[in-house]
DNA sequence: ATTAACGGGCTTTTT
DNA sequence: GCCCGTTAAT
């Protein structure tokens, strides 16, 4: 018997044993999903005899990919080779296996939503910005539900001109030979549905295929997954439809809903038993998602026991509540502890607050590292050493810094390129015959410039050899005419950047791979997790800690107000489930009476979400929201009674209801909002 | 042609 | 409140 095997309970160990049919795994959270796909894994290695290159397993994030790996490997060391992506690194995987049959260009870059956004707006010249980003979107669905411009687009965006819109785009982006990310679902897809061979190939490779998060799997996911699985292919999925929270993506919980009906003789497997979290967060967690209507429905069983009650705390300013929890972790330790929003801008004043009492904390994936100015810049010139028919890349960096090379001059040099369908770079060299002299010599003196460092790339290693092009391009000088500050972030960025570089190979293949690594992993590992974590609800999904601090509960923060329907109301509470079921011994939640948002004081409400949190879960003395102006512990003064502190606050209906015991001992309840009470300052 | 002043929109969430 | 793009002023 395999050891790993052991540790499972009669559930679990059905899923990793079973074959012979398609499985559906629906793993409630905390579950130990993750413990099953990789023993998955390595049962399938050890036992059955599966080689492991012929097992894929698709997750959400690299990361996930990435423990995913070490695990399976720590079961089994025969797991060594087993394909672990996202469904987004392995579409682009099979790309680079098949450029040419995709309509590629051979180290082809990979555009992120700034740049698909950029080729866009060069398709509709002077469209204003607000249309553009429509635009973008539905481009951007579209792909997710695998539609072309030639299907019937009205389910996407009710707009007459958008599917011409979608075709121009389209053909501009063939041109330049690269690929969006939608495209890197699609055209994998479309490749399996027209090369007969291509997709015999594919399913001769992967015998096994494995969904994590199946319940986030967009359209276009799905289809690519049917085309690829074979009638000899085991498929074996993992979801949980109360976790699906990317709808706003184009994922679909139907995939999961309807995997039985798609794939004939589905095994459903159910995980419910809760491994992570204390009784009560299980049970408050419960019963917020019971509150959906569109569910399979599951019941959690918890083994833990009940543990500490939730705690909900009101303030009277955003400020105050991060300077309170960032009190609170000084106190208590930050130890695996996460400050959990739902936007990322909340993030700002708890870093103020950490920083001013020297805590350390990691801010996850806030800017994505290479949104930046100089990354996007650096990034640029290496995308058009690799593809000189890089249009976004040409346009973003042939005058920067000035070349003398201005906004007609551009324009002609891309005329004359696409009329003549050669590559920017050979406009360059042949600018002097449409541009004025001095432009053409800066043209030409740029285009040898790029065709000198795609012969060096050999020369030096990756990261030395990018750091001649940041001096060489001239950027290198140009960030420096910044303010210090400035000027320093931006080396410093480019230095990080850089030696991320380092492990790859010199090497027109290690320089593709890089940019691939980069476009697909949004930010560059910082390494270690180190003190409090401040992640939006959205990044923890499969992350689990001791402590949990939701903040901004409030109406318009979460749920936002841009949802509005109730679809949009379920996914928000979809969201929240999360976020609680995040939570292993302690959880507490906030909201703030008055916040900044977009520069103006707003005075806020408690989010609906705290409603649905039964009050046998929470801590007594602050049970409901009770009003922070009478907390526990605050003191009071009163026309009769004389001095008292506030020993309880509760709401009974829709009145607050608080108890004082006076300096006199005698103990009175009140109805602040009929009786006057007032409120000394504690300081 | 470069700079200051002004106004509007923006904060969902991410591979 | 901040960043962006547009306008007015030099």
């Amino acid at each position: 018997m395999f050891e790993y095997l052991e540790s499972l309970n009669p559930s679990q160990r059905e899923a990793v044993l079973h074959a012979g049919s398609p499985l559906l795994i629906l793993a409630g959270a905390g579950s130990g999903k993750t413990r099953v796909i990789t023993a998955k894994i390595a049962y399938l290695v050890d036992a059955v005899g599966v080689p492991a290159r012929q097992i894929l397993a698709v997750t959400f994030t690299n990361k996930a990919a990435r423990e995913m790996y070490e695990r399976a490997v720590r079961f089994s060391p025969r797991a060594q080779g087993v394909m672990i992506r996202t469904f987004h690194s392995f579409g682009a995987w099979v790309l680079r296996l098949y450029a040419a049959e995709a309509g590629l260009a051979e180290g082809f870059s990979i555009y992120d939503d700034d740049d698909s956004r950029a080729l866009l707006a060069s398709c509709l010249e002077g469209e204003e910005k607000k249309r553009l980003s429509r635009y973008a979107w539905g481009i951007a669905r579209a792909k997710d539900y695998a539609l072309l411009p030639d299907d019937d687009l009205s389910v996407i965006m009710d707009d007459d001109e958008f599917p011409d819109v979608y075709r121009r785009y389209t053909e501009r982006l063939r041109q330049t030979g690269n690929a969006d990310f939608g495209d890197l679902i699609l055209l994998p897809l479309l490749l399996l549905r027209d090369h007969e061979k291509v997709k015999e190939r594919l399913r001769r490779h992967f015998s096994v295929i494995m969904v994590d998060e199946y319940q986030d799997s967009n359209v276009a996911q799905f289809l690519l997954l049917r085309e690829l699985a074979g009638p000899d292919t085991y498929v074996c999925v993992v979801g949980d439809d109360d976790q699906s929270i990317y709808r706003f993506r184009g994922a679909e919980v139907k995939n999961i809903l309807s995997f039985p009906n798609v794939f004939e003789n589905t095994r459903v497997i159910r995980l419910e038993t809760n491994y992570r979290s204390s009784a009560t967060i299980l049970e408050a967690a419960s019963s917020v998602v019971a509150n959906n209507v569109g569910r399979m429905g599951k019941t959690l069983k918890p083994v833990r026991d009940n543990g500490e009650p939730l705690r909900i705390m009101c303030f009277d300013s955003a400020e105050e509540e991060a300077d309170y929890w960032a009190d609170f972790i000084a106190k208590n330790g930050y130890e695996d502890t996460a400050i959990l929003y739902r936007s990322h801008f909340m993030s700002r004043l708890f870093e103020l607050a950490f920083s001013r009492r020297g805590i350390p904390y990691t801010l996850v994936g806030s800017l994505r590292f290479y949104e930046r100015e100089e990354i996007k810049d650096l990034l640029s010139l290496i995308r058009l050493v690799l593809n000189p028919y890089d249009r976004v890349s040409f346009l973003r960096i042939i005058n920067k810094p000035a070349r003398g090379i201005g906004a007609r001059s551009q324009d002609k040099l891309v005329n004359f390129a696409v009329s003549n369908s050669v590559s920017f770079l050979d406009a360059c060299d042949a600018a002097d015959s449409f541009l004025s002299a001095k432009a053409a010599s800066s043209a030409r003196a740029f285009s040898s410039f790029i065709r000198a460092a795609s012969s060096d790339i050999r020369a030096a290693s990756l990261d030395e050899w990018m750091l001649g092009l940041v001096q060489r391009s001239g950027l290198g000088d140009y960030y420096m005419g910044y303010d210090d500050i400035t000027a320093r972030q931006k080396q410093e960025n480019i230095r990080e950047f850089v030696a991320s570089a380092r492990d790859f190979p010199s090497s027109v293949d290690g320089l593709v791979a890089f940019l691939e690594n980069t476009a697909l992993e949004g930010a560059v590992d910082s390494g270690e997790d180190d003190g409090v974590m401040l992640i939006t609800m959205h990044t923890t999904k499969g992350l689990e800690f001791s402590r949990v601090i939701i903040v901004g509960l409030e109406e318009g923060v979460f749920p936002p107000w841009s949802a509005d329907s109730p679809e949009d109301i379920e996914e928000e509470r979809r969201l929240f489930y999360v976020a609680l079921t995040r939570a292993k011994d302690e959880l507490f939640l906030s909201w703030s009476k008055r916040r900044v948002i977009y520069g103006k004081s707003a005075y806020q409400q408690p989010s609906r979400f705290l409603d649905e949190i039964p009050p046998s879960c929470v801590e007594r003395a602050f049970s409901a929201y009770a009003d922070s102006e009478y907390s526990v512990g605050t003191p009071v003064y009163h026309d009769d009674y004389g001095y008292g502190v506030v020993i309880k606050s509760w709401y009974n209906g829709d009145n607050l209801v608080v108890s004082v015991r006076f300096d006199s001992g005698s103990v009175c309840q009140f109805l602040p909002q009929y009786m006057t009470l007032e409120r000394l300052s504690s300081d």
